[in-house]
DNA sequence: TCTGGGGTCCTAGGACCC
DNA sequence: TCTGGGGTCCTAGGACCC
């Protein structure tokens, strides 16, 4: 069989959800650029949202770290500038980069809203030299749309989003398995994609400390202490992987999920649910718009103490009703609470099929024609007014927002952890 | 003014069936 | 009548990613 050596690109944003509020904010006329002083974008700490979720590189040299407070991060910088999170401007700049990259090559992953995998396998003919048009696309994104990427270039995913995340900002690098034992194997272990906040300590108990020492380490004593996520990292660390760069879509998505931080404490099962029925209202609108049904409906609180909690049920029929689910979400509430004081609650779905085939039960009531077409109708007015233009009254006067989540009325395709 | 939100996959124990 | 095991499904929790 012929093997045929595949060039796989990654593309990472540089400080994504900085720079496109720095860029954004250049377009409308401010004179300084966020991205050259010590800056980060953040929730608020009055709706107990207050973390850091992207830091400018000014700011990482005071060592402030992605998803710390911002009380935190203003004690190693009192100068920090700190900025809201626009959602939607993020979903803008990444599709306008996206837009750029199906230029090149129509095999692109979105791998989340800030990075991408394209492949340029067999495609020599077009492109003969992969730095060149690394740096190609890395100039015109900057020149264009204003802000800048770095580039990896290897001959599989996961070396190549190692590469990327070399010296940065904007710049191209290789790393294909020849350059290895140099580029790579000096790095610390927690260096590599899938080596965490856990598996880092335990890594560092059988005395590996750099991606090298896990590369050379003896397998089986990693398969039997880590099971298979030790033979997934140990491949990873020698470089091999060869999953393919797969087009993401709704129709492979495994589950979605809602879920939000109060910002005050619920502390009555009637507050509870309204926020629960808010929650199911996106998924609900999420399901029908990616046409599919769920058959198991989770719920998840976490008490003003941090402490996580969370129960599941599966239905017998598939459902995309908002009210089903609801309905589903309060029950599985009312049997996981135990009173206590709660921070932040979530629904999730998952195991969803296509809702062409929708299977009754014989156990469960059909929902109602009437119910479906009230989604329906209610689904329409929302995508075309917006999510608010419709409010079941029980949130009138509430104090809770109706709908939590937004609407995406957009493409964007949902993000990975996995290659 | 302390600690978000949205995904995927894995594991371990118990139920249940043969 | 001294305690089997294999398989599958369900559930809760945890690990990782961005």
């Amino acid at each position: 069989m012929k093997c045929t050596k595949r060039i796989i690109f990654h593309i990472d944003v540089n400080s994504a959800y900085l720079s496109w509020t720095a860029v954004d904010k250049l377009q409308h006329g401010e004179n300084i650029d966020l991205r050259e002083f010590p800056s980060a974008v953040g929730g608020d700490p009055l709706s107990r949202h207050g973390i850091i979720l992207a830091k400018s590189i000014p700011a990482k040299k005071y060592n402030i770290q992605t998803g710390e407070s911002i009380f935190s991060a203003k004690q190693k910088c009192p100068e920090l500038i700190i900025v809201p999170p626009r959602y939607e401007l993020y979903i803008r700049c990444s599709n306008a980069l996206v837009d750029i990259l199906k230029e090149y090559t129509p095999v692109i992953q979105r791998f989340s809203v800030d990075e991408c995998f394209l492949d340029f396998t067999n495609m020599e003919n077009i492109y003969d030299d992969p730095v060149v048009l690394a740096n190609t696309i890395k100039d015109r994104v900057k020149k264009e749309l204003g802000f800048t990427v770095n580039i990896g270039i290897s001959s599989n995913k996961l070396l190549a989003k190692v590469a990327s995340d070399f010296k940065k900002p904007d710049r191209v690098h290789t790393l294909f398995p020849n350059e290895i034992s140099k580029k790579m194997w000096p790095l610390p272990v927690e260096d590599l994609f899938m080596v965490g906040r856990a598996t880092a300590p335990k890594l560092h108990k059988l005395n590996i400390f750099t991606i090298g020492d896990l590369a050379n380490y003896d397998i089986n004593i990693l398969k039997e202490k880590l099971k298979s996520h030790g033979l997934m990292i140990w491949n990873y660390a020698n470089g091999i992987e060869d999953s393919k760069v797969k087009k993401s879509n709704f129709i492979n998505m495994k589950g979605m999920g809602n879920s939000t931080t109060t910002s005050f404490d619920i502390e009555d099962r009637k507050t509870a649910h309204m926020v629960l029925l808010s929650l199911c209202e996106t998924i609900g609108m999420r399901l029908r718009n990616s046409h599919n049904c769920c058959k198991l409906v989770s719920v998840s609180i976490k008490d003003s103490n941090f402490f996580h909690s969370s129960k599941q049920r599966k239905f017998y029929c598939a459902t995309d009703s908002t009210n089903s689910i609801a309905k589903d979400a309060y029950e599985l509430f009312d049997e996981l609470w135990q009173g206590k004081p709660i921070r932040h609650l979530g629904v999730s779905v998952s195991e969803l099929c296509s809702n062409e085939f929708n299977q009754l039960s014989l156990f469960q009531t059909k929902i109602s024609d009437k119910e479906k077409a009230l989604d329906t109708a209610i689904d329409s007015i929302r995508m075309k007014y917006g999510s608010n233009s419709i409010v079941r009254a029980a949130f009138l006067h509430s104090g809770v927002k109706p709908v939590n989540g937004g609407v995406s009325t957009d493409d964007y395709p949902p993000m990975s952890s996995i290659l």
